[in-house]
DNA sequence: ATTGCATGAGAGACCGGTCTCATTCAATAG
DNA sequence: CTATTGAATGAGACCGGTCTCTCATGCAAT
């Protein structure tokens, strides 16, 4: 028996007669086969694998995002690798490139930077479907799923505008030079780009003079986010509402406000991207942006795979809507004599 | 000029001259170039790569864990391809059986049984070393990384039962047959059979009757998990104090507290696994098993990696410490007439 | 009996690397 | 001046599959 015989059986393609059939599975069973899957997908040049790159696995909302794309992977028959680029664009050129070279099939990937996306090119030259989660690249002509950060981060700012707060802080994790926000210039992740300018479009709409002051870059991490509450609440003009850009953020702030004996929403109102766990357990629950996030991670594993599956049309941008639950963390601002 | 020579200054082993280098490196960048590490491995029989399987990725817990194997495989430049078994065994066979034929170059799994571990002892089997997280297997000699869950649920249960608690529930995620707890040799989860048996030994040892009642299974989800805490707190009998297996268990059991107009701790006392990040906002703060989740990863990742890299040993098995934080979700049982 | 055709099996190329061995050529030693 | 040595390169096998082609066989139709 030939070695194309035997590979017709194991491979499961091919005409085959029982009796041989019969005889190479024993032997497999016999020599305790085991189907090297590289070798196939380096022939077949197919590897059914779909590599997703986020920023952070730990933080819930890729958590949830990823579930959706591993669930709609897995309905397709599709697998999936994962890789963490930790929002650094170096980790993810890596990732990029480890990906293309396993040769995954497509690649779903949220994109820390609108500067530098010389690696998705390449993606796309070297022939594989790319997909955009979360985040939109202008320049980049692909399959892109999103949340309409920009309108979504203004009705946020009008309900604490509409409260009747004027100082109003944004804090999230990208970062700049010197930690210290000049213009939207200089914010290179679109999700956020797009949030600090409705942001600051609502607080100029309310008359809110220079809201840009109370932008804050850089809460990286917990130690990072804690540094930047404490010095956000510690100055003379401390906002009197804070809008965290996703729920690591938000929690951190929260225990900083209470930790300066400080009260929700008394003393300051908190409002949050993202509707984490743990948002409505608090006391008082908190206000939070609620992105669809596991229907964000299908839709875009859907759109990769039926590109995947041979489908050819233009490339597509998902937009889909996203709603505010209000709870208790949205109150007036204090009336106290120093902050009339 | 031949492919080996250009294989030897693409792959980087070997000797060149200068000039030849250079002009493979031109041609290189001219053809757009990229290594196929399906090939490359495929000859070498290393990929570089280090498979992961976990119950449940969207459990913190384990995103904690896995940050601590990247960690670990990054420092040593191999790289993670995780898996979801979602603690089901057929997708746990499934996933060891995709990254067995993606030749990973060794695992590191969370067995979500002990009954049918044959896939496990086939990864032995094929050469390549298994090392096990957070869940020990009796049989299976191999590098284990784990706290110690049965000492650990005994000292949380004894500041339950010294508090006074006289009827305490476990609610875990594992499920049986007919979510009925009845003895420990139906839980095939080594870690929370460990758990089960330190808890019902406490309870026992503080003169409780027939604690097995309040042992509760099957919380595999935000709503199963609703279901089996509205059935348990509207029993007449029902418990004053409750220990959850995780913090996801823990955070809709807080939830359905409050939502039946209870208060934690005067009517029911809660502990929980897991110092996940929210438990230290709530009102009040949950006290927690504060297990070193991120070592744990991280040292069954180091623990493989030394194997991989060519250390032979007896295979360890590693007991980490762990913590109780005590805050503020434990007192005495409420005294009202019915409770008496 | 001859032709036609479907079916099952074998031979060997190929994917893109690594690696061993052979070959060439120049520099140095005897 | 020849022998030795070592560096640089080439040729080709190999990893474990898939796939295309060829060929042998058997059965039905002419």
């Amino acid at each position: 028996m030939s070695k194309a015989t035997a590979a017709r059986v194991l491979g499961g393609y091919g005409v085959v007669s029982d009796t041989i059939r019969a005889g190479v599975l024993a032997a497999a069973m016999a020599l305790d086969y085991r189907p090297n899957e590289l070798a196939r997908s380096m022939t077949t040049g197919k590897s059914g694998i779909i590599g997703v790159v986020v920023g952070d696995i730990e933080n819930p909302f890729f958590g949830l995002a990823v579930r959706g794309i591993s669930d709609a992977a897995r309905a397709a028959g599709f697998n999936v690798i994962l890789a963490n680029s930790g929002e650094k664009i170096e980790a993810e050129k890596a990732a990029v490139k480890l990906l293309i070279g396993k040769r995954v099939d497509g690649l779903i990937v949220t994109p820390s930077e609108s500067r530098d996306i010389s690696h998705l090119r390449d993606i796309h030259r070297s022939g594989r479907p790319l997909a955009l989660l979360d985040r939109a690249l202008p320049d980049l002509d692909v399959d892109t799923v999103t949340v309409d950060d920009r309108d979504i981060a203004m009705r946020a700012t009008r309900i604490l505008a509409n409260a009747g707060h004027r100082r109003i802080a944004y804090v999230t994790a990208v970062d700049a030079q010197r930690h210290q926000y000049r213009d939207l210039g200089q914010i290179y992740t679109s999700s956020v780009r797009e949030r600090i300018d409705g942001f600051l479009t609502v607080c100029r709409d309310a008359g809110i003079d220079g809201p840009e002051r109370y932008v804050r870059l850089g809460a990286t991490s917990p130690e990072q986010t804690r540094s930047v509450a404490e010095t956000l609440l510690s100055e003379t003009d401390r906002p009197t509402a804070i809008l965290a850009s996703d729920s690591l953020i938000a929690l951190e702030i929260f225990k900083i406000i209470r930790q300066r004996g400080l009260r929700v929403p008394d003393d300051v109102s908190l409002i949050t991207f993202h509707d984490a766990d743990w948002t409505s357990v608090t006391t008082p629950p908190i206000t939070v942006i609620d992105q669809p996030v596991y229907a964000l991670g299908k839709s875009v594993a859907e759109l990769l795979i039926r590109r995947l599956e041979g489908e050819t049309r233009p490339s597509e941008r998902l937009v889909l809507p996203t709603a505010i639950i209000e709870r208790g963390s949205v109150g007036p601002p204090p009336t106290t004599k120093a902050n009339v």
